[in-house]
DNA sequence: TTTTGAGTTGTTCGA
DNA sequence: GTCGAACAACTCAAA
């Protein structure tokens, strides 16, 4: 161990146990200072938004205080990240830079150019990977390019060695008396509106994410493959947001999960893996195609024929659009900042297929309402929503929102849930309001067009137009 | 190099 | 109600 001074950058690893990078700092200087920097302009048109910024400022608060615990203090500043790290180098005499990687492109560009920076002032930097199962660059097919598709991915994936097993959490504080100045957390004006903070009982931080984890791989009736598809019950792990900001390694997931399932298998327990390979798909194709946050992947869709419809868009992110299961999820995520899996699905199909939007203005919004906003994620399942992204669905895929809705929400509890006005109406037409005769609308008081919207399109009209814009950028009409 | 099998999450229609 | 086919063609990945 060495007498030199070592920094190390929290970023999206906001965690003390099997932190790669966090570990290595500890284990190889003999001063540690943790460093959080809030410098939000860098990462593009990617602000984070409300719920997003709630959940930092609970997980900040939660890791200063882990870090008190063992003797550590994690110093917060603002501020471009090269400046705000060339001060504190001047400021500890520190040698070296310790640092989690991250692949959303203007941030790993950002970290590229500051490392070059440090270097050049003689600090040495130490990236690991850590976000991700596995390093992007060292998965590849046989051609030696990335996959572009998800089931040879998953099977290669298969394939390989387990990612190291958990990193243990580090005991050892570093046994300086003095630290550099910082600011206090709630001058990082993170809770600018507490009307607008996620509900639904979530915990934010490491223990938060250990629980959430515990519990989801202990229910006892659990059926992951079965249940996942129902937004009308508890059966997915929620723990998308803690992946999110890194309290959890996907690298724990990936061997607690394994763990159980040579115990007692699960059912399932393949298919939640499955859900962490598309997390870790979609991490390792923004890698390899930077441009995809904002470019459709497959070139031929920038020519397609989006509609710009400023009051579609407001209804459809008000959740008025007159199909319950669509506005039931439009609801969810207004009012909690999160929202089921299968029902992101339904709602972006709707948005992208029946009213023909822009997928970019989809997933702009769904990153500034949702509490598990992540670059990746959201780029990849627009874009595969949408058609246009890797491995997409065939265009013909048109989400039926009333099909949907009896299928995954059969008895209707999901849409009653969230939309309180129709939480009157018979199962049997939960999912189609206007189906019902005068007197069950009445005997449920609904009042069509006034209580709640019939149909903002109809869905077979609807799904014509969309076949025809979609099949015109397919087939080109050939020159006459 | 060429060939071959295959591809998250669907819907509709007609028998 | 249930079933299979059509919806399109393309590109990927591996043999």
């Amino acid at each position: 161990m060495s007498d030199e001074t070592s920094i190390f950058w929290f970023r999206q690893d906001l965690r003390l146990g099997d932190n790669a990078a966090l570990t290595a700092a500890l284990g190889s200087s003999r001063r540690v200072i943790p460093l959080y920097i809030w410098s939000p302009g860098e990462e593009g048109r990617w602000l984070p938004g409300v719920r997003s910024r709630w959940w930092l400022y609970q997980s900040l608060s939660n890791l200063s205080a882990s870090l008190e615990a063992m003797g550590l203090r994690l110093i917060i500043r603002n501020g471009p990240a090269a400046a705000v790290l060339d001060s504190l180098v001047r400021e500890t005499g520190a040698s070296a830079l310790y640092l989690n990687k991250r692949y959303e492109p203007a941030a790993a560009g950002r970290d590229l150019e500051l490392m070059t920076g440090l270097a050049a002032r003689g600090v040495e930097s130490y990236p690991f990977n850590d976000t991700t199962l596995f390093d992007p660059e060292a998965v590849r097919n046989q051609a030696g390019g990335p996959f572009k598709v998800f089931t040879p991915f998953w099977r290669h994936l298969l394939s390989l060695d387990d990612p190291g097993w958990t990193i243990p959490k580090p005991r050892r504080g570093s046994g300086t008396g003095s630290w550099p100045a910082g600011l206090p957390l709630s001058r990082l004006d993170l809770l600018k509106d507490p009307a607008r903070n996620p509900s639904g009982g979530w915990s934010p931080g490491e223990q938060g994410a250990l629980k959430a984890l515990k519990r989801f791989l202990s229910e006892p009736s659990s059926n992951y493959a079965r249940d996942r598809d129902r937004p009308d019950e508890a059966g997915t792990s929620r723990l998308s947001p803690h992946l999110h900001f890194g309290e959890i390694s996907p690298r724990r997931i990936w061997h607690e999960v394994r763990k159980t399932e040579e115990g007692s298998a699960p059912p399932g327990a393949e298919a939640f893996l499955r859900q962490l390979a598309w997390r870790e798909f979609s991490y390792h194709l923004l890698h390899h195609f930077p441009g995809t946050a904002e470019e459709p992947w497959r070139r031929q869709y920038g020519s397609f024929p989006w509609r710009d419809d400023r009051d579609g868009f407001r209804r459809w992110s008000e959740g008025a659009t007159g199909y319950p299961i669509v506005d039931a999820g439009m609801r969810e995520l207004l009012e909690t900042g999160w929202m089921h899996n299968r029902v992101r699905l339904i709602t972006a199909s709707f948005l992208t297929k029946h009213l023909l939007i822009h997928w970019l203005e989809g997933s702009g919004w769904f990153w500034s309402q949702l509490v598990d906003a992540d670059l990746a994620n959201n780029t990849m399942g627009w874009q595969w929503t949408a058609g246009c992204g890797a491995d997409a669905a065939p265009y013909f895929r048109i989400f039926n929102p009333v099909q949907q809705g009896r299928r995954h929400d059969p008895d209707g509890g999901y849409v009653r849930r969230w939309l309180p006005e129709l939480a009157g109406l018979p199962a049997r037409y939960i999912h189609a309001p206007w189906t019902a005769p005068a007197a069950v609308l009445a005997e449920s008081k609904v009042n069509l067009g006034h209580s709640y919207p019939k149909p903002m399109v109809d869905h077979a009209e609807a799904r014509r137009r969309a076949l025809a814009a979609y099949r015109q950028i397919l087939s080109p009409p050939s020159s006459p």
